[in-house]
DNA sequence: TGGTACATGTAACATGTTACATGATTAG
DNA sequence: CTAATCATGTAACATGTTACATGTACCA
């Protein structure tokens, strides 16, 4: 076991746990369930899975109906799985250019920073509404319910953050510039 | 001008708009200021420096007292700082490996668990301290203002959040693990 | 004269992103 | 029969991290 595990390697050894699963699935199962707060892209999860199995800790089945693999914990893979989860979490991190854009903002047009800001709130609002959506249909394991609670908590403190910003960083946004994904 | 700035580059040549400065001077700004929400580490500063300098987006003086190049901004450093600043800030990412712990506790005994948790509490609390000790002892500008009171609401909805966890989830937390930094 | 803070940088590696390339199955 | 979804993967590149390696200036 060359080195050890990274947490998105880690993550993936965790929801094999529950059932074997494709790469398809364990994208799918990780923005569902961890997307939150931790991003994984497609091109990590096969290369993850390529060193896995070639460490022995995921067994990797004949390609099914379309090309479908799937991939079964071995028993070396849970252990890896505990001593990474044993492992003290590394820190937290935070990336968020719009607070750049703010930091330097008296370089920019107020409404143009106004703009940038104001699309910025609404992506919050619909992650805290399907947060809230979340909890009201369905009822998480306590941990699963841990991890939803921080969610909330985080876009409920960014929105207040929002609407108290003082006035002449918010007044008068420009027309938002073209696909606010 | 080979290809656009990235957000570590975009901020370097904001900062040397106030005064030219060495990667060091640099490196130290933008912990101080921007530390809170973007990391950088001192590989990087000098890895887009360098390539700022080969772009001509500044220009870097002969070597002083110890070795010190001062890096003053040049129009053309200007103009790209501004075309970046512009450019709709990318989203938002945070990176919390104690979440996946916590999403995973199930597989951990539960005195582990609530060690990792108070310990990460405590890094909150200092952050959140020193956040409010710097709003005590300092004038920010309004755009500074509004990235500290960002800090001060995240870590403030953290660290209700930790008070709010269930009790199975913090009680009897283990020995905590050495040195929790 | 000795310790601390200042100052530079490279090398090696790990991780993350984007674009490209291909094809099968299923539901309507 | 056709569009959407499922499914795989590589290549190229950008970014981020850690360890190594070296030396100067200042202050007490």
């Amino acid at each position: 076991m060359p080195q050890p595990l990274n947490a998105t390697a880690g993550s993936l050894l965790g929801f094999l746990h529950e059932r074997p699963m494709s790469g398809w699935d364990l994208l799918e199962t990780a923005r569902a369930r961890i997307g939150g707060f931790w991003t994984i892209t497609r091109s990590q999860v096969y290369r993850e899975l390529t060193r896995l199995a070639a460490d022995g800790l995921v067994e990797v089945s004949e390609p099914g109906p379309r090309d479908r693999r799937e991939h079964t914990l071995t028993d070396a893979g849970r252990t890896a799985f505990r001593d990474w989860l044993g492992r003290r979490p590394g820190p937290e991190q935070i990336r968020y250019p719009l607070l750049l854009t703010i930091n330097f903002g008296h370089h920019l047009p107020p409404d143009q920073l106004a703009a940038h800001i104001a699309a910025h709130r609404a992506i919050h609002q619909e992650r805290l509404d399907s947060y809230t959506a979340t909890l009201a249909t369905t009822t998480p394991d306590p941990y699963t319910r841990a991890t939803l609670d921080f969610g909330i908590r985080y876009e409920t403190a960014v929105l207040d953050w929002f609407d108290h910003l003082p006035h002449d960083l918010t007044a008068n946004p420009a027309q938002p510039p073209p696909a606010a994904v």
